[in-house]
DNA sequence: GATCGAAATGCAATCGATTGCAAGAAACAA
DNA sequence: TTGTTTCTTGCAATCGATTGCATTTCGATC
């Protein structure tokens, strides 16, 4: 066959490949999607051809035409000067279990992590068409950034504290419940004086030192609200906290609960250094039950999050959205992992 | 209590923008661009009433015409069954700092860490237009796939071992360097016999302990080859093998090179379990430098890989193949962070 | 005032797939 | 044979931005 121009070197499209099947395009594109309105015998063959051909549909041009773009995007928000994106391991695991419930459902992940600063990030994705919809990770303090883009009928999930009252769903662990859990155990082991660390700031934070708090009340104890130390959620800063408290107020501790496991270490190492003894002199639970939680010496009692069905469900939240069907904050059972640094 | 998304609001494109302003769509969308073509003061107008309106544009629309996605997509080559993913915090590092990198030359980036099983991955994200080109994370064991890929005029840089032989480029640390570091330092510090964890089956691997062996030979020693123990990179594969060893030779060695953080953490536990003095009866030199290695007690000696600096490389090596550059491996500095598990 | 070059803008084709509607083919009944 | 229904398939418009080329506008010069 002769091809009046010799182009230099036109792309493999879906006309071609309808040529190649002796068809028309729009029958071959039914075909690819496996439309039963096209004969089966049709739908074998362009299909055979287009994988013998490598063809893949264009997705630019798909999207153009359907206004879907099977992508969502996933904001890790971060408030800016922690750079937590650098060191929690957490928010790998999470992106990791959301990648694979995406995929699960026929959606790509488009990451990104320094857009919400800017002022108008729910637009820049959703309505130039580079995804539709958002997963946001970490309600942090921009709440009132969240609520102003889920108003304006952006479709999206946040992962953050689920019993927060707000317009869109949020998926978490249960916070309080995680707290009082940690907590708990801690006074059960004998503790008398249990630090938390941890920015009350924070809504997820907020929720746990409720349950701290509520813990506390019923063991008919008062916790001390000097012993909330309001910290970043580094290990750094928890590594500088408990040198400087003890600096100040002498080892007047006996328990530690942290907001994260990356919390926790960064105070396990504090506390080594001194010498002291975990969890005879003080004992320490964490949250997120990262691996290294285990790999720790010792282990670390933690607060086991499951990511892999938060991910499905946010999914899900998300895909109701897009079908116009009613959505609803979920929130999910924690788990309490004892491990050796609470257990003598 | 949750409501329905409002209804989809009217899609305000470039012709509405261009009428707002008084203009043909070709002057909007030159304005917008700041084509020199147009006048500063209608660029500026055009440019306002954009802003103003929220409007962004229509990506499926410019991709389609342009043929240019600016995404990049980063595919996370990890051996299915290991699970690399979920644990080692340095891909997430990785990941980070290529979207950074990505980010400060306007392109985005499109997360993948199970698409590599799939045979023909490549034609899925270029010729689909999904994305200009492809940043795989870790050779892997399947340097052929890659080497087909590279080989049909797909763009693509790969994060591993540098001094590989192959038509793509790769960045990644100088591993046999970083090999001989680790080594050296322990045989320095009095080691006679050292183990070496992680498979030499991979090509990052494979140079590290070349880079191992060498260091004995500079020694005048022989590497005994029953302590290159071949395991997955994983802590838990660590914590087995160590254990194994143990029970099966006693402890017969007195320094360990680990393939990296993770595995030298999982080899820390079991030997803390088993009261073995770090770094008194065993010194042990990690690799990555992730956030953990200095909150360990004893804190881990390691070699620094510039995450950083790699992915800005990486992102340079795509770019100049979409210029129809010359692309080159680039091989990193490596640097021997000395902290307490390696020295008395 | 006419002319010319440069500056500024508009026209219309194009990218590739999808889909409402219509038309052609096949099957069946009368 | 003709009319009617049921399957299949094709035509052509459409999504929204970009860009080569044509056209208009403008300022300046003669």
């Amino acid at each position: 066959m002769l091809t009046l121009k010799a182009k230099a070197k036109s792309k493999f499209n879906l006309a071609q490949l309808a040529e190649l099947a002796g068809v028309s395009t729009s029958t071959a594109s039914r075909a690819l999607n496996d439309n039963p309105l096209i004969k089966q015998q049709t739908r074998d063959k362009v299909q055979a051809l287009a994988k013998e051909h490598n063809y893949s549909v264009n997705a630019a041009a798909s999207r153009l035409r359907t206004s879907k773009t099977n992508v969502i995007a996933v904001l890790l928000n971060l408030t800016d000067h922690t750079e937590q994106s650098v060191t929690d391991p957490f928010l790998l695991k999470v992106v990791g279990d959301l990648n694979k419930a995406l995929n699960a459902k026929g959606y790509e992940l488009l990451l990104s992590n320094s857009i919400m600063a800017t002022d108008n990030w729910a637009n820049y994705f959703i309505t130039s068409q580079r995804a539709d919809g958002l997963i946001v990770v970490g309600q942090g303090k921009s709440a009132e950034k969240i609520a102003a883009a889920a108003s304006t009928g952006v479709p999206l999930v946040v992962w953050g504290d689920p019993t927060s009252d707000t317009h869109y769903p949020i998926v978490g662990g249960n916070n309080r419940l995680g707290g009082y859990k940690a907590t708990s155990h801690l006074l059960e082991g004998g503790c008398k004086h249990i630090l938390f660390l941890g920015d009350p700031e924070h809504a997820e934070m907020s929720e746990r030192h409720a349950g701290y708090l509520q813990a506390h009340l019923d063991a008919d104890l008062t916790a001390d609200p000097a012993l909330t130390m309001p910290i970043d959620i580094t290990s750094t800063a928890a590594y500088d906290c408990i040198n400087q408290f003890i600096r100040d107020h002498g080892l007047s501790f006996d328990g530690i609960v942290a907001i994260s496991d990356m919390v926790a270490l960064g105070a396990l190492k504090a506390l080594k250094e001194r010498y002291v003894g975990i969890p005879a002199d003080v004992a320490i639970v964490g949250y997120d039950d990262i691996a290294l939680a285990e790999l720790m010496h010792p282990a670390l009692t933690t607060i086991r999050q499951n990511t892999a069905l938060a991910a499905e469900k946010m999914v899900e939240q998300l895909i109701a959205q897009f079908n116009q069907e009613p959505t609803q904050s979920v929130v999910l059972d924690i788990e309490l992992i004892v491990r050796r640094s609470s257990r003598n």
